[in-house]
DNA sequence: CCGCTATAGTTCAACATTCAACCGATGGCT
DNA sequence: AGCCATCGGTTGAATGTTGAACTATAGCGG
């Protein structure tokens, strides 16, 4: 933190621009977060159940989604366990590998997404997407890509 | 998702920008978390000895610290125990305000930011802003700042 | 100075996440 | 076929986080 030669710190409007970043995504997620829990679920959750909405057949290989989520195979078993508890998200198994697991979106997991999507996407417009001008938004996708790029697969 | 004529969805650019920040900031998150590792703490607990550091007299009050993290004051209290019980941080009560408690970092604090500085830094610059342009790294930053100041504090 | 409300911080229990150990299935190699 | 390293997923225990309840102090209005 003091003399130190050799290592190429952050200059002051970098440093200004990670800590508003840490910030910010703090707030930010929290804030989400907040505003899902009317509907019972967290932005973990509605993110599995967006995925699995997207996938042919509603449904997507439990590698594969934690694989896309960036989360531990563990973290997300635990996860879907109570998804499926909760009946959003029903488990069966693969036939083609028998080692395999299919998480798939129920009805009534299909029928809340409806429901708490719009509410979730306006808070994303408004407390990020509305508030950064086009080019700046455009330049946090490119950033961002580039950061998964590099970091790539665990 | 199918028929809602109200709801202002993200178009595809933003769609594809909006994933990549959610999938690119786990990702990071995770990488730094994970280099720390090595000198016992992740980054959570860095960011605590470093708002410390900076500080007058190495030391904050506990709601002045949970609000720069945004973090709530029991979490607070929990990590600040460890960090007290790995002794790189110390509580002391605060004689103007007899319910206030000061976080002070110990010198066995100091050192260990001093080594573990050099790396974490090291590490924000590979993934994060040395892959970002110059101009796209100063977007991010308005963004955030945006983003941190319309939420606002809890 | 009293009474009231708000603030600072901690505690406890419920809940979520991590990490390592584990089990069965798979697929390559001989 | 038989061996073995790897993969896909789960389990359980340890660890971390949340949220509400609680204690103590502050500070305001009368």
């Amino acid at each position: 933190m003091t003399i130190d030669t050799g290592t190429r710190w952050l200059n002051a409007e970098q440093q200004v621009a990670w800590r508003a970043y840490l910030l910010g995504t703090a707030r930010l997620m929290a804030k989400l977060d907040d505003d899902l829990r009317r509907f019972g679920i967290g932005i973990n959750d509605y993110e599995i159940l967006v995925r699995l909405s997207e996938s042919p057949e509603r449904r997507l290989r439990m590698a594969d989604l934690a694989d896309r989520l960036h989360q531990s195979r563990s973290r997300l078993t635990h996860t879907v366990g109570r998804l499926e508890t909760a009946e959003l998200v029903r488990r069966t198994s693969c036939t083609s590998d028998k080692r395999g697991v299919w998480a798939e979106l129920t009805d009534a997991g299909f029928a809340l997404l409806e429901q708490a999507a719009p509410y979730h996407v306006e808070g994303v417009r408004e407390n990020l997407v509305d508030l950064a001008g086009t080019e700046d938004f455009a330049a946090v996708g490119r950033v961002f890509d580039a950061v998964a790029e590099h970091i790539g697969q665990r």
